[in-house]
RNA sequence: GGGCGGUUAGCUCAGGUGGUCAGAGCGCCUCCCUUACAAGGAGGAGGUCGGCGGUUCGAAUCCGUCACCGCCCA
C-alpha cells in the first residue's frame, strides 16, 4: 500500500468490478423488500455540474445504505429530452452557420438534433459513473425512448377523453426568441428599473385622458382605456371615446374593478391580446382584441406605420413620435418586474394564441390531499405549505410549445371534414371521412409532460410490466426545491391519476451550490466548479464527502470556486487519514488468528462502545436526512477516537503477548469492517478498496462492501465503565500534556507524576499505567490517596484527581501560578453562576428534580476543586 | 404587495423536541519531520450566538418586532 490515498489507483477499477458483478441490477423477481429511487433525469445536454454532484451524492448515500440493509434497491437512471434546452443548442450551431431551422425543415432539423444527442447525450450518464452512482444502467431511460413516448400518448390521450384537456384561444407567455409559448412557472421574473410613460389620449369630443403604462409599444394594440367604476375623478369620461394617438383608433372608456387607482394617473390602456388582465377586462367588456405583435416580437400590421419593427424599437418609435406630438407628458424611473425566459433569458411578451390547456383543478385536489394527509412528507417539512399554497391557487397548463424538438401533439384535423382525432397511434387517414389529408397538429408537448409521468413511465407504464408492479410506487425523490411545482407537483398528481396511488412517499429537498458570493453556481456566470476536474484532483470520495458534510437539511452549498483546495482538501484528507490508519491496521495483522484472542483491554471495551454509540448516531441522523451529522459522527469517530487513541493505545500490543496482540487484532478488524461499513456510502471507493484488502480475514462475507451487511444495533457494546474509565485516562494525558506544553518541557523529556486519587480512580489509573505513561511521556511515580504534593511541581486537576508534575529547575513559578490562576478563576466564574441559581427559590421549585441535583452535584465538584487549586496556589509561593 | 429562509469564531457553516451547546472545518499562533499519516501529531488564541422587547426558574434554541441578505409567488 503506497504511503498516500491515491484514488486514481482505485477508483475506475472498483465501478467496473461492481458494475460485472451486477450489484446495482435490481432483481423484481427477488424477496427481498423494496427501495427504489427514480432520478431526476439530467437534461440530455447537460454535463456534470455541482449541483448533479449533489442531487446524485445524496440518491446515492440512501440508495447505498438501503441496499446494504438487504433491500432489493433499485435506482433508476435517465435524461430528459429537455425541449426549449436542446432545441436552443442545435438551433445556435445552425445560426453559426447562418442557417435557421426553418432552413432545414422540420425533419432535418430533427434528425440534426438526434444526431447531436446521440453523439452527446450519454456524457452526463458516464459522469455519474465516476462520481460512484449505483445507479441500475440497464434500466436507463430517456423521456423520448419509444416506450416513454407511449407513454405521453396515453396520458394524453387519457386526460383528453376525461375532459382535462382542451384547446383555447388565450393569452399566454410568449418566449419571441424561441417562439414558443410557455408555462407561467416557465418565466423567471426579475425586478428591473423601467421607466413609467404618461400618455394623453384625447376624447372625442374635446377634452382627454391620460394613461400611464410601461409599455407603450403595445398601445398600437390598445382597444380601450379603463378606469376603476369607483374612481370620482373619471366618472365624467366613462362611456366615452377616446381616439389613439398615432394610429386614430376610437375607443371606449369603459369602468372595470381591475383597475388600480392607485397605478398611474388611475386610467389604464386596454390592450387585450397583450395582457392577461387587459384580456380579461376585454372579456367582461366585449372589447376586440387587436395582436399588433407576432411570433416574433414585430409588429403586425394592425400596427400601421409601425408595421415590421421589432417591438423595441417599436417602443422607440412610438415615443418620439407621441413626444413630437406633445401627447407625452412625462416618464418616471419606475422599478417593475419582467418576466424573462427560463431557457434563453429573452423577455417574455403576453401573446394571444391557440394552444393547449390541462385542467388543473381536479388533478390537484387529489394530490393536495396526499400531501395534507402525509401519504407524502416533505423533507424540510416547511415546503408543505408552500406546496399546498400552490396546489390551492393552482391555474392550468399550457402544454403545447411551438417546437420542434418533442413528443408531438397526438392530434389530428382533418382539413376535409373538420373531425379532429386524439390518437393512441399515428393516423393516415381520417376515421371520419377517409380523407388522406389528415394533418397531425405542428405543435411538441411541454418536457414537463413526459417527466411527470416519469417515476412509472421508467418502470414501463402503460405496458402492465413486472417491473410496474414490483417497483411502483417508488419510494424517495430527491430534488431542488426550484422544481418543486415544475416537476414534484405534477408527478404527485401523474401518479395519483394514471397509477392510482403516490409515487413515492417522501421528498427530499436540498439546497442549491452557491459560490461564496450566494450565487447560484452556474456556466453562464463562470462560477461553477466542475466536478470532473474535483474528482481527478482529488477523487470522487473527497467530492462525495464534502457534498455530503455540507450538507444540512435544506439548506445551501456554499462552495469556492477560486480555491477549490478550500473546498474538497478537507474531505481528501479525511480519506487519507482512512487509508493510513488501514495501513497501520492491516501493517499489523500478520499471524492474525481470532480464537487466540484473550479477554479485552479497557481500549478495547472502549472503542467498541464507541463505534457502537457512533452507528446509533449515524443511523438515527442518516434515516431522518441529516447527512451532515451522519458523516460528522463518522468522522469524530474514526479521526478523534480511532485515530487519535485507539490506534495509538494498542501499538505496543503488535509485538507483545500472543494473546493480548491477537485480542487487539481481533478487535482492529471488527471496528474496521463496521467503520468502512458506515462509511461506504458516503465514500464507496476507499472503502471497497480497504476492505478487500481485509476481506480475507472477515470470515464469511459477501465478495463485495457494496452488499455488504449494514451494521446492527448491538447495545450490548455500550460499555459505559469502559467509557468513564477511558475518559479518566484521556483527562489525565491531556492534562500531563498542558504541564508539560507550559512549562516547555523538552518533548523528548519524561516527567514524573504523581497522583493523589480516591481508591477507584487510583486504581484505574495504576492498571492504565503504561497507557498512561506513553500518552503522556511520563513516569508514574506514585498513586493515592495520600499522596502529598512534591516540591517545585506543576498541578492538574482531574475531577477529583489531582495530579502533580515535580519539575525541579524546569518550574517556572510565574508560569504555573498564571496557569492555576486563570483555571481559578475559571471555576469561580463556573461556581458564581452555579450559586446564583441554586441560591434562586424558584429555580429550586420549578425547575425539574434531576437538574437541580445535577446542578448541586456540579456546584460539590467544583467547589472540592476550588479548594485544592487554592491550596496548590498556596504551596507554589511556599 | 404576499410567503419562506438566513443573520453564531477572521472565512464557510453545524447546533432534531429550551437546562456543560457556545461547536466543526479552514485560516492564524506555538511546539514536534515520534517508522500509519506533515494531506500529519500535541496544544492555543478568537464569539455579549444581528438589534430591541417578551415568555420561562432558565433562551443561540420559543414568541413579537426592527434591520440587513437571499429565495419563491403575485
Amino acid at each position: 500500500m503506497g504511503t498516500r490515498y491515491d484514488p486514481k489507483q482505485f477508483e475506475a477499477k472498483w465501478y467496473s468490478f461492481w458494475e460485472e458483478k451486477g450489484y446495482f441490477k435490481a432483481d423484481p423477481a427477488s424477496p427481498k423488500p423494496n427501495f427504489t429511487i427514480v432520478i431526476p433525469p439530467p437534461n440530455v445536454t447537460d454535463v456534470l455540474h455541482m449541483g448533479h454532484g449533489l442531487n446524485n451524492t445524496l440518491q446515492d448515500i440512501l440508495i447505498r445504505k438501503k441496499r446494504m440493509e438487504g433491500h432489493e434497491a433499485l435506482w433508476v437512471p435517465g435524461t430528459d429530452h429537455a425541449g426549449i434546452a436542446t432545441q436552443n443548442v442545435v438551433e445556435r450551431q445552425l445560426a453559426r452557420e447562418g442557417r435557421t431551422r426553418w432552413d432545414l425543415g422540420r425533419e432535418a432539423f430533427l434528425e440534426r438534433v438526434w444526431d447531436w444527442v446521440r453523439r452527446t447525450g450519454g456524457t452526463i450518464i458516464e459522469q455519474l459513473r465516476a462520481l460512484g452512482c449505483s445507479c441500475d444502467w440497464s434500466r436507463t431511460r430517456f423521456t423520448l425512448d419509444p416506450g416513454l413516448s407511449r407513454a405521453v400518448r396515453e396520458a394524453f390521450v387519457r386526460l383528453y377523453e376525461k375532459g382535462l384537456i382542451y384547446k383555447g384561444k388565450y393569452i399566454v407567455n410568449w418566449c419571441p426568441r424561441c417562439r414558443t409559448a410557455l408555462a407561467d412557472d416557465e418565466v423567471e421574473h426579475r425586478e428591473h428599473d423601467g421607466k413609467l410613460w404618461y400618455i394623453r389620449y384625447p376624447l372625442e369630443g374635446g377634452g382627454h385622458v391620460e394613461v400611464a403604462t410601461t409599455r407603450p409599444e403595445t398601445m398600437l394594440g390598445d382597444t380601450a382605456v379603463a378606469v376603476n367604476p369607483g374612481d370620482g375623478r373619471y366618472r365624467g369620461i366613462v362611456g366615452r371615446t377616446a381616439v389613439l394617438p398615432l394610429l386614430g383608433r376610437r375607443i371606449p372608456v369603459v369602468a372595470d374593478e381591475a383597475v388600480d387607482p392607485e397605478f398611474g394617473t388611475g386610467a389604464v390602456k386596454v390592450t387585450p391580446a397583450h395582457d392577461p388582465v387587459d384580456y380579461e377586462v376585454a372579456l367582461r367588456h366585449g372589447l376586440p382584441f387587436v395582436v399588433a405583435m407576432d411570433e416574433d416580437g414585430r409588429m403586425t400590421e394592425e400596427a400601421g406605420p409601425y408595421r415590421g419593427l421589432d417591438r423595441f424599437q417599436c417602443r422607440e418609435k412610438v415615443l418620439e413620435d407621441l413626444r413630437r406630438e406633445g401627447l407625452l407628458l412625462k416618464e418616471e424611473p419606475h422599478r417593475h418586474s419582467v418576466g424573462h425566459c427560463y431557457r434563453c433569458d429573452t423577455v417574455v411578451e403576453p401573446y394571444l394564441s391557440d394552444q393547449w390547456f390541462v385542467r388543473m383543478k381536479p388533478l390537484a385536489e387529489p394530490a393536495l390531499e396526499a400531501v395534507s394527509e402525509g401519504r407524502i412528507r416533505l423533507y424540510p417539512e416547511r415546503w408543505t405549505k408552500v406546496y399546498e399554497h400552490w396546489m390551492r391557487n393552482i391555474k392550468d397548463w399550457c402544454i403545447s410549445r411551438q417546437l420542434w424538438w418533442g413528443h408531438r401533439i397526438p392530434v389530428w384535423t382533418c382539413p376535409d371534414c373538420g373531425e379532429v382525432t386524439v390518437s393512441r397511434e399515428d393516423i393516415a387517414e381520417c376515421p371520419k371521412c377517409r380523407s388522406p389529408k389528415v394533418q397531425q397538429d405542428p405543435d411538441v408537448l411541454d418536457t414537463w409532460f413526459s417527466s411527470w409521468l416519469w417515476p412509472f413511465s421508467t418502470l414501463g407504464w402503460p405496458e402492465d410490466t413486472e417491473d410496474l408492479r414490483r417497483f411502483y410506487p417508488t419510494d424517495v425523490l430527491v430534488t431542488a426545491p426550484e422544481i418543486l411545482f415544475f416537476w414534484v407537483a405534477r408527478m404527485i398528481m401523474a401518479g395519483l391519476e394514471f397509477m392510482g396511488e403516490v409515487p413515492f412517499h417522501t421528498v427530499l429537498l436540498h439546497g442549491t451550490v452557491r459560490d461564496m458570493m450566494g450565487r447560484k453556481m452556474s456556466k453562464s456566470l463562470g462560477n461553477g466548479i466542475d466536478p470532473m476536474e474535483v474528482i481527478k484532483l482529488y477523487g470522487a470520495d473527497a467530492l462525495r464527502w464534502t457534498i455530503a458534510s455540507g450538507t444540512a437539511p435544506g439548506t445551501d452549498l456554499y462552495l469556492d470556486h477560486r480555491d477549490i483546495e478550500r473546498s474538497f482538501a478537507p474531505g481528501r484528507n479525511f480519506a487519507n487519514k482512512i487509508w493510513n490508519a488501514s495501513r497501520l491496521v492491516l501493517m499489523n495483522l500478520e499471524g492474525y488468528e481470532p480464537e487466540m484472542a484473550g479477554p479485552p483491554r479497557l481500549e478495547d471495551r472502549w472503542i467498541i462502545s464507541r463505534l457502537e454509540r457512533a452507528r446509533a448516531y449515524t443511523e438515527e441522523a442518516l434515516e431522518s436526512f441529516r447527512f451532515n451529522e451522519a458523516a460528522r459522527a463518522i468522522y469524530t469517530f474514526f479521526w478523534g477516537e480511532l485515530c487519535d487513541w485507539y490506534l495509538e493505545a494498542v501499538k505496543p500490543r503488535f509485538s507483545g503477548e500472543p494473546s493480548d496482540r491477537a485480542r487487539a487484532q481481533r478487535t482492529l478488524v471488527y471496528v474496521m469492517d463496521k467503520v468502512l461499513r458506515l462509511l461506504h456510502p458516503f465514500m464507496p471507493f476507499i472503502t471497497e478498496e480497504i476492505w478487500q484488502r481485509m476481506r480475507p480475514l472477515l470470515g464469511d462475507v459477501p465478495d463485495s462492501i457494496t452488499v455488504a451487511s449494514w451494521p446492527e444495533p448491538r447495545p450490548q457494546d455500550v460499555d459505559e465503565g469502559a467509557e468513564a474509565e477511558m475518559d479518566l485516562i484521556r483527562e489525565t494525558v491531556v492534562a500531563v500534556r498542558d504541564i508539560r506544553r507550559e512549562m516547555r518541557v523538552p518533548p523528548s523529556a519524561v516527567v514524573q507524576i504523581f497522583v493523589r486519587a480516591e481508591e477507584r480512580e487510583g486504581d484505574i489509573l495504576m492498571r492504565e499505567r503504561e497507557f498512561l505513561e506513553r500518552f503522556a511521556r511520563a513516569k508514574l511515580e506514585q498513586v493515592g490517596p495520600e499522596v502529598r504534593r512534591p516540591p517545585l511541581s506543576a498541578s492538574s486537576m482531574v475531577r477529583r484527581t489531582e495530579i502533580f508534575v515535580p519539575l525541579g529547575e524546569l518550574i517556572d513559578v510565574e508560569a504555573e501560578r498564571r496557569r492555576l490562576e486563570r483555571e481559578l478563576s475559571e471555576i469561580e466564574r463556573r461556581l458564581e453562576s452555579l450559586k446564583e441559581r441554586l441560591e434562586d427559590e424558584r429555580f429550586l421549585q420549578r425547575a425539574p428534580a434531576e437538574v437541580v441535583e445535577r446542578e448541586r452535584r456540579r456546584f460539590g465538584e467544583l467547589s472540592q476543586q476550588l479548594e485544592r487549586l487554592r491550596q496548590n496556589l498556596g504551596a507554589l509561593s511556599s
